[in-house]
DNA sequence: TCCATTTACATAGCACGCTATGTTATTTAG
DNA sequence: CTAAATAACATAGCGTGCTATGTAAATGGA
């Protein structure tokens, strides 16, 4: 047998990477599944989210919020231009920086996506305690802690 | 304050997906960071270690062990054949098939590949006590479960 | 046997994440 | 006030994931 040559050498289902890598495929699977019909995909909802709280906001504003690159968030910025969903304003007190604005397009759906969003958290929740739940969250942000401040080792 | 305008809208930092995507896109970071020497990429890494645990496997059986699309496997041996870390053979039993071989340079990385992987995961399970860490385990696996049945609702 | 179906893989096209680097506007030092 | 440094955003290039579709080799049924 195969696996008795490297025994235990690296377990993947019980490797936390590799868990983390693959749930987070399936959530992104299910969100986007569900707001495709509204014409979104997962990062411009993500995006939107911020928007739908605070409109206006800046580039660097949502890079910080959302915690992804300032490459990536150009990107996403550009292409939800291109979808319709913000319009970028210049910023009146810096040339440098833009301010990102709901279209009414993206104001239309703001509650069908939530209600998508929030059907996805359920799905993967369900058949798990209240209790369940909660620890796993908190785990969660615990390991997300962690790296984020693993400057070194 | 517009945080009072939309009412627990959707925090972000309590959805399992917000939380899931953040966390997975760290694990990522750490697994490139520290492979990266090893002229080694993460979904690279993933194949290799089906591959170190037994060789010559279809691209059909990587598929299924690393619950990824049949597209997405291709273009990752393509890329794996490119960097000399694996060769394709016909498979003799099938004209459609291949089987894919480890070369020297693919044995030769095992060790500090591995060991790199595992960094990454206690990096991320310090300040977890080893309980707290089998139920995270656990509840992630759950939740794969979960995701990977919901065909409905 | 021959044709339809299925199976294994390839390709096209896109979303989104990253690093690295360029551009332009603002700030700061001197 | 001007030159250097910084800050905000854009662009290039790539890895990895997905869906949709194409191609060629089995397979199965008539």
């Amino acid at each position: 047998m195969q696996v008795l040559n490297n025994l235990m050498a690296f377990d993947k289902m019980n490797s936390a990477g590799f868990l983390a890598n693959l749930m987070a495929r399936l959530f992104a699977r299910g969100l986007q599944q569900r707001i495709k019909p509204l014409g979104l995909a997962p990062a411009q909802f993500m995006t939107l989210l911020e928007l739908w709280n605070e409109d206006g906001l800046t580039q660097k504003e949502l890079v910080s919020r959302l915690d992804v690159e300032q490459a990536t968030m150009a990107n996403t910025i550009t292409r939800m231009v291109r979808d319709g969903l913000i319009e970028r304003r210049t910023h009146p007190d810096d040339g440098r920086a833009q301010s990102l604005h709901l279209t009414q397009k993206a104001k239309a759906v703001e509650h069908d996506a939530v209600t998508a969003a929030k059907g996805v958290n359920q799905a993967a929740f369900r058949a798990l305690s209240a209790e369940e739940q909660k620890q796993f969250k908190e785990l969660m942000r615990k390991v997300i802690g962690n790296m984020k401040n693993e400057t070194r080792l």
